[in-house]
DNA sequence: GCTTCTATCTTTACACTGTAAAGTTTGAGG
DNA sequence: CCTCAAACTTTACAGTGTAAAGATAGAAGC
């Protein structure tokens, strides 16, 4: 490994950007500071002032490294489900929860308001290509007739409302005691032909 | 008024808890601290230790008075729709969405998982309610044959991913600019006879 | 080979935050 | 009138983001 002691790093920017996210596993968001993953990537607490543009900016380069792994639940899960369309898009939704289940800071964060998003071409580019995903396979069924896009925002409203309640449940317990799948509430849609 | 300057201030609590609306409204959630309240409060920034158990007790004093106003919002945008049901559930999901938008940041504080809740029977009291009132209106519905809380859970993942997701759109721009209703998303319930 | 220069990182400093502990005031009860 | 307890203040401390100035090392030019 380059590791040099001295005072240049190297390629510090990915690192930091490394540490940021083991923070977000260990101890969630909250505990994300500028100062901690400075100290993990054994460098100054100023040092990451030189890579992002303040904390917005480590948290923005984050959130792209995010929608990236994202982008890749959601296509690993589609590519182990059946040839169906609908198969196909309950694959979609199941790889969107599963990366809301495994990441959960990590998904609260792409999805936050506080990240100030300036023209950051690289989120916007990770998060309209999740957005993508989802989109191709809406194409598969027939169009909604209120809205060209009423199918994706139809799934993409559902699953992550979904996904964020279920986080919702863990401080606030939910009346009803029964699980229920994603399945049970995802519509069926006709497939195109 | 009770406008004592003097040592006891008489109902702290409630002033913090609107002077902590008041910040969130102004300017976000991220720059609520407990100093700021107390200042506004015209008290010392360790006073209000006394009346919450650090800033967690305050939010969650907060959130709770939002889920509060959020049910009114439910329930007065019901009370205004037409007496079909589907009407009023519309209704409930656009007094949702009508809060989401006027109370953005309680909105987000709402349902973040930052707050950290231990038993906190105002909250969870106040949030149960709040999903009792989609609940009733979803029971003027034939229950989900899948699930039988089905119906409750699609709804309520429909209408908070779209909430979310409008707010989503504020940072990163939709691909598409055509603008989405609701109504367009929101599948139609066979009504109970 | 030597100098210069620039990006990278460090040091220092400051305002702000939450929290804890000890001190002060005020109003109520004996 | 005295006591006392609740409400609030004062003081202090560790942690945070950010800005400015200083130090270092590798590259670029000659």
């Amino acid at each position: 490994m380059a590791e040099k002691n001295q005072h240049h790093h190297g390629n510090l920017r990915p690192a930091l950007i490394d540490a940021g996210i083991e923070v977000l596993k260990a101890e969630g968001l909250s505990a994300l500071s500028l100062r901690k993953v400075a100290a993990i990537a054994g460098v100054s607490h100023a040092a990451p002032a030189h890579h992002f543009d303040g904390k917005n900016g480590l948290l923005l380069a984050i959130a792209a490294e995010g929608f990236r792994t994202f982008i890749r639940y959601m296509e690993e899960s589609r590519a182990v489900a059946g040839p169906a369309p609908q198969a196909k898009l309950l694959g979609i939704c199941h790889g969107y929860l599963s990366f809301a289940k495994d990441h959960d800071a990590l998904f609260q964060l792409i999805f936050s308001p506080d990240i100030k998003n300036n023209t950051d071409t690289e989120l916007t580019d990770a998060a309209q290509r999740a957005f993508g995903v989802l989109a191709d396979t809406c194409a598969l069924f027939e169009p909604s007739p209120s809205h060209p896009q009423g199918n994706e925002m139809m799934v993409w409203s559902l699953v992550h409302g979904f996904a964020t309640l279920r986080r919702f449940h863990q401080t606030v317990p939910p009346t009803s005691n029964q699980p229920i799948q994603f399945s049970d509430i995802l519509p069926r849609l006709t497939p195109r032909k």
